[in-house]
DNA sequence: AAGGGATCCAACCGCTCCCTT
DNA sequence: AAAGGGAGCGGTTGGATCCCT
């Protein structure tokens, strides 16, 4: 019992994971399923053990995996369902569509255990500290377990809740409205391609894109040393003021970067494209990727809550210039740029993140709640006005689920 | 500028549960 | 019934980065 037996094997690869891997073993899952975890990384290809593999595919390649920050409204959640279920980090992600225990519990530790002290309520107990601090007094030896917590305690904590929401001023913004007063127009403007704008609010995965995106990043092989050699860093964190600090030429020839680190500053940073011209290389990727520090920490684009990044497909043409704004991934929230970098470079994550995107799409725009989903800033107008007049989701679905299509015949082939 | 503490989060570890033989 | 093995869970660790002095 206990330790695995694949954990005594000799040479398994620890630690983080890189493109390769991940790329190996969603292939695999993609085709195969996993079956027995323990015979995955040897079908695979893998160096891992088999717990590390599910590990990874749960919490990172699954395809139905909501991406960035925690709305206010699942935080909320998981304080009640923390409440009322204790450390129960499989239960409460079980009622988080999209979360994973591992996610859940990294932010109980990181940062809702310390919201509700703050607030004056144990996060063990969800009672009033200085209720706690009373019974312990007079109980020193009976310890707070989780069972023991009564739903009285539950009712008194969302009696709380409000005040807590509603003052909590998240460390990472992740109520956009708070955040919203700190975007100035010029922030925002300097975040963006002036003459692209309009474009580069609201738009699409084009399927010149995706053709493009396909052959040209499938146009590599796992042994193919010309495929990422970079390692992500998977905290997604900054390397300096700019995002893009380290181009190469050839990406800086092709990609027309806003010039100043506000470009978090926008709801919807994009990238601009020349279709004749490359995708961004792996080093583009990697130096995105890279550039989110201030994301995490309050910076300037802390905000913009809630629904999962997607894609877009409701347009994207060139304009005089034949640049074309290129919105393969929607950044809405800290972190999605690791997010974002790291599908660039994976066609399969791209597919994975496509087709989860096509299941949820309609319903997603069906349900947008207008309050909570863009901050309506002067500059994100025209991408709200576009959302309220959008009349081809079903269309953009279609377009999506034909992509995917192709993305799959292109694997198939390769 | 440097360095040391704080923070975040992906991944690992060790345990229990449950199923199969 | 007992043993073995796989899956899943919760706690913990360690590396990367931030932030303060």
């Amino acid at each position: 019992m206990g330790r695995h037996s694949c954990c005594y094997k000799q040479k398994l690869r620890k630690g983080l994971w890189s493109p390769e891997e991940d790329e190996k073993l969603l292939r695999h899952i993609t085709e195969y399923g996993h079956g027995c975890w323990s015979s995955v990384p040897k079908q695979a290809g893998l160096q891992r053990c088999g717990k590390s593999c599910r590990l990874r595919w749960i919490n990172y390649l699954r395809p139905d995996l909501k991406r960035g920050a925690f709305s206010q409204e699942e935080e909320d959640l998981i304080i009640e369902l923390h409440a009322d279920l204790g450390n129960k980090w499989s239960q409460i992600a079980a009622k988080l569509p999209g979360r994973t225990d591992n996610e859940i519990k990294n932010l109980w530790n990181s940062c809702l255990k310390k919201k509700l002290r703050q607030r004056g309520i144990d996060p063990v107990t969800h009672k009033p500290l200085s209720e706690v601090e009373n019974s312990d007094d007079k109980d020193a030896t009976s310890g707070h377990t989780q069972d023991k917590v009564s739903r009285g305690s539950v009712e008194s904590l969302s009696q709380l809740i409000p005040q807590f929401s509603s003052s909590e001023t998240a460390r990472s913004g992740k109520n956009s409205n708070l955040m919203a007063p700190a975007l100035s127009k010029d922030t925002v403007a300097d975040g963006l391609v002036s003459n692209h704008q309009e474009n580069s609010m609201m738009n699409s995965c084009s399927s010149d894109f995706v053709d493009n995106f396909s052959l040209q990043q499938l146009n590599f092989s796992s042994s193919d040393s010309s495929f990422p050699n970079f390692w992500f860093t998977q905290t997604g964190k900054t390397l300096g003021n700019t995002i893009f600090p380290d181009f190469n030429s050839n990406v800086i020839s092709t990609i027309s970067p806003p010039s100043t680190n506000s470009l978090f500053s926008t709801a919807s940073a994009g990238f601009n494209f020349k279709p004749s011209d490359a995708v961004p290389s792996a080093t583009s990727a990697s130096s995105a990727s890279t550039g989110t520090a201030d994301l995490h920490n309050g910076g300037p684009y802390s905000g913009n809550s809630l629904f999962s990044w997607g894609l877009l497909a409701d347009g994207g043409s060139p304009d005089k210039e034949g640049w074309t704004s290129i919105h393969p991934l929607e950044f809405h929230q800290p972190g999605d740029f690791k997010w974002a970098a790291e599908y660039l470079q994976n066609p399969l994550l791209m597919a994975a993140a496509l087709q989860n995107q096509a299941q949820q799409q309609s319903n997603l725009y069906n349900h947008i709640k207008p309050e909570t989903q863009f901050v309506p800033d002067h500059t994100s107008s025209s991408m709200w006005d576009h959302l309220q007049g959008h009349e081809s989701l079903d269309d953009s679905s279609d377009t999506c689920v034909k992509d995917i299509q192709r993305l799959t015949a292109l694997l198939g082939s390769t």
